[in-house]
DNA sequence: AAAAGCGGCAACCGCTTTCGG
DNA sequence: ACCGAAAGCGGTTGCCGCTTT
């Protein structure tokens, strides 16, 4: 007995975004931030985030400014979280993540948001679907070839007793990366770099960074601001937070075009570092926040900041040191 | 070349938790 | 303390593209 959906609303859209949707809601999202979800769909359709997607799709100009967002709060805030967010990460899981999520799975459950903290590039979307599809059978796979799986082979007790020690550890570990100073995005951001050129930004969020290229073009001076954020890659090229960077930067989508993908990305979406720290602070991490629930879960949607990226190493680290794989 | 089958993934649904009045 | 609304989360569905027959 829930209450009805709110997307049974008679008018509301449903079904795959286009472009045009993600345009306006980065768009409203670039001016307000994330969050307020409520009113993102009402205000879409008669803010200046229309304007700026008028930038963008000069030839739907029209239809975007009469018809607006036409989506409920909740489709927007998944669309966002999921797909749109700065940071994600899209294309093949390494392997590395691939054993991360094995180990968190065993650990926690399935847990998608906790495990997707592990992971700040990853949405728990991404996760619990990696995890139905591929990993499930490889496990399984696994099972039939050797008997039992790596952790069922374990006994019981002694699970038991591992699984207490390893929720131990990643609290120490936790609580050891927190303290820590700030290093600097330069150092971290080399931990989050894409390891393999396998991310790719796919179908309509590739043709919205094709658009907001096309904007940028036209677009006398970009806005500033979000250049901070920025590291340089091994072939010298910048870039800048955002799933847009990476999905363009690594599978030469945009090669082709006359601006460098990473030019613009950055500011459009350098609000994202604002309100990630804003989010959480490092004193509300350190305020008693590290218990074996909430040590996974105090992250929220903004994960890839410097406080994310510091425990993600360690907590790397640890999962391979423990010895599990 | 066409049809059927299959797999992957984006998006939706509904339940639970959190928050504000 | 209570209640309603919003946000968060995990499970599930359905579409779409690729592969196989």
């Amino acid at each position: 007995m829930g209450r009805p959906p709110c997307c049974d609303k008679i008018g509301v859209k449903k079904g795959p975004w286009t472009p045009e949707e993600d345009i306006i809601l980065v768009s409203y999202i670039q001016e307000h931030g994330p969050g307020n979800w409520r009113s993102v769909p009402t205000n879409t359709g008669y803010q200046s985030s229309i304007f700026v997607a008028a930038f963008f799709f000069r030839d739907a100009y029209v239809s975007t400014f009469c018809l607006g967002l036409l989506r409920c709060s909740k489709s927007c805030r998944l669309r966002w979280t999921n797909y749109l967010r700065p940071g994600i990460k899209r294309g093949n899981f390494t392997e590395q993540e691939e054993k991360m999520i094995i180990h968190l799975q065993a650990l926690l459950g399935n847990r998608w948001a906790a495990i997707a903290n592990y992971l700040p590039q990853r949405t728990d979307n991404d996760i619990k679907n990696y995890w139905n599809t591929h990993l499930k059978k490889k496990l399984k796979k696994g099972e039939n070839e050797n008997g039992v799986s790596s952790f069922q082979s374990v006994p019981k007790g002694q699970w038991e007793r591992r699984l207490q020690t390893d929720i131990r550890m990643a609290k120490q570990a936790l609580s050891e990366a927190l303290s820590l100073e700030k290093r600097s995005f330069s150092t971290d951001s080399e931990d989050l770099k894409p390891s393999q050129g396998t991310s790719t930004y796919a179908s309509s969020a590739e043709n919205i960074s094709r658009l907001l290229q096309n904007w940028m073009k036209t677009t006398p001076e970009p806005v500033t601001g979000g250049g901070g954020a920025g590291h340089r890659t091994e072939s010298g090229e910048t870039v800048t937070q955002g799933s847009f960077i990476n999905g363009s930067s690594s599978d030469g989508a945009l090669s082709d075009e006359t601006t460098p993908p990473h030019q613009g990305f950055g500011s459009f979406f350098s609000f994202s570092n604002k309100s990630c720290h804003e989010s959480v602070s490092v004193e509300q991490q350190n305020a008693g926040l590290m218990t074996p629930e909430n040590s996974i879960v105090f992250q929220d949607e903004n994960k890839p900041n410097l406080g994310d990226q510091v425990p993600l190493t360690l907590i790397d680290k640890w999962l391979l040191d423990v010895g599990l794989f």
